[in-house]
DNA sequence: CGGGGGTCACAGGCTCTGACTGTAACCGCC
DNA sequence: GGCGGTTACAGTCAGAGCCTGTGACCCCCG
């Protein structure tokens, strides 16, 4: 036989009292149930732990070097328990995060550090990646959530964070550079740089329903991957883009942001249901409360 | 339900192999049973710490959390169990050991710096005393073992370590000084300084039985206690006094040591047969060794 | 497309063990 | 000598742990 948690705790129980009558009814069992225990417990150990006779019970030297070490594996044991029990309310493990490249500048900084604040003992992992990646990621659990801008697609769920809003970009000394406000139709007749449509399908779909609603079909003179490449071209002169006006923040010289009336963006954080954990909920909280509290898009 | 150290072996059993079947094969229970342990388990800690569908078993983020924790615990209740054997083989614990103060001079340093070395982590805490506390702490357990002089008391066993001459000790000067041996016989006209009855009856019953063998009772002018006094006294020139060889090293000016022919005196090791324990017998093997090895007299 | 081999879970029954009660032996004190 | 205290021994019982039998499902291969 091995010794269970059961036999040390009993064991320590008698230790502590120097008597199995008063160990037992502290335990709740009866006194003979106890001595056959410790016995079964001498036994596994080849040795005795007690000299007892009919005027009472004394810890051999054995058991006098075997008490701390019961109590060390039962404080041991009791960490565990702890640990998982702190583990399933999502305040130790890891956690996965991507942040879509374009929103990482902003919004990672803000939320990592609260997070990291409120749970010290979690093991945050980030990742800035492209948006096809991050939904993938979301999809087959190599992260646990990401934020990100919406649409995404039907089986991921989000939640939106922040909105701003969104701008016309163009280079400087453009006639239109010197507005306070823009509508999209008054760019019906520019050069556009765009992203390619390959990046990200749904966004596209909502790229092309908003020139549809503003009357024209961008004449798109070249494609690029990335707000910088973009922000660059229209620095370049190569044309005209629309971007979210914390893009602002990457590149401020040769390019005029200029906002575009009733357009926002939004950020989301976005996670799988099928793995919506507990420390997922803590992230959510996290986020959801420092987007009431600060304003995301200007930090970081 | 408080989980059991079986629990926790069951469970990395199958995070190490993630499959029950494999699992349960190695700890050779059925599947079934081992399946009905693990949910005992994760209903004990209230979470789940395997995703197990059709085609396979993963581990949860608390079970990833809890698999290092579980090993620590078993790992924590190996070393227990194996310190407790230690300690049954007198390789841990504590050790209580009396010197005689007469021996302790000579005794003490290698026996002490031997034990330690062959067994470092038993704890030995050592005491010089006088002859009556030492017989009484060894019977009411205070000591482990001694090292003292013969003879002691019936309910106590003893081994021999080393023997020794006998010297009549005289003042410097003496008519006898210059003699290489002598016979007790040739002191029967001096005064004698002799340790108080009253210090070890035991001790003094064989000094009576030796003087009545050489034929007279000694005229003893005065009685003091412990050697060192006794070395004085004989400087001083009140009396000649019979002591171990050994002691000449606490005193080398106003005295002089003539080994008296066939006396000798022996150092032994003392214990209460009912505290025998494995370290005793340990501390006895390494004592004897020693004494095989080297002139434990001349030592220290 | 169907069958075989793999996964884990559920249900019912057997065994053994950890608990209980009752009893005995022994010690120390009044 | 009786009483209150200790632990140990013997016999009994309920339940925990394990077993077998079965089912649902998935994947791969022929």
């Amino acid at each position: 036989m091995t010794p269970e948690l059961r036999h040390l705790r009993y064991f320590v129980a008698v230790a502590e009292r120097l008597s199995f009558t008063v160990a037992a009814r502290e335990l709740r069992i009866a006194q003979q149930s106890l001595s056959q225990q410790i016995v079964a417990l001498e036994r596994a150990l080849g040795t005795r732990l007690f000299d007892r006779d009919t005027r009472g019970t004394r810890l051999t030297e054995v058991g006098r070097v075997f008490l701390p070490e019961a109590r060390a594996v039962l404080a041991r044991a009791d960490a565990a328990v702890e640990t998982a029990r702190r583990a399933e309310r999502g305040e130790v493990g890891r956690l996965h995060l991507a942040f879509l490249v374009s929103t990482a500048n902003y919004m990672m900084p803000p939320v990592v550090r609260a997070f990291r604040e409120r749970y010290p003992d979690v093991d945050l992992v980030t990742e800035a990646v492209g948006i096809a990646d991050l939904v993938g990621g979301l999809r087959d659990g190599r992260y646990d959530a990401a934020f990100t801008r919406p649409p995404l697609v039907d089986d991921l769920k989000t939640v939106t964070l922040v909105g701003e809003r969104v701008c016309a970009v163009l280079p400087t000394g453009h006639p239109l550079a010197g507005r306070a406000e823009l509508r999209l139709a008054d760019l019906a007749g520019e050069p556009w740089v765009l992203t390619p449509r390959g990046s990200w399908e749904p966004w596209h779909r909502k790229y092309d329903e908003d020139f549809r609603a503003a009357g024209f079909a961008p004449r798109v003179v070249q494609r690029a991957d990335g707000v910088p490449s973009l922000l660059g071209l229209v620095a370049a002169g190569v044309g005209v883009t629309r971007l979210a006006r914390s893009a602002h923040s990457l590149r401020r010289t040769g390019v005029v942001f200029v906002p575009l009336a009733g357009e926002r963006a939004e950020t989301v954080m976005a996670w799988h249901p099928g793995r919506y954990r507990r420390a997922v909920r803590n992230l959510l909280d996290v986020a959801v409360g420092l987007a009431a509290a600060i304003d995301l898009t200007e930090a970081g």
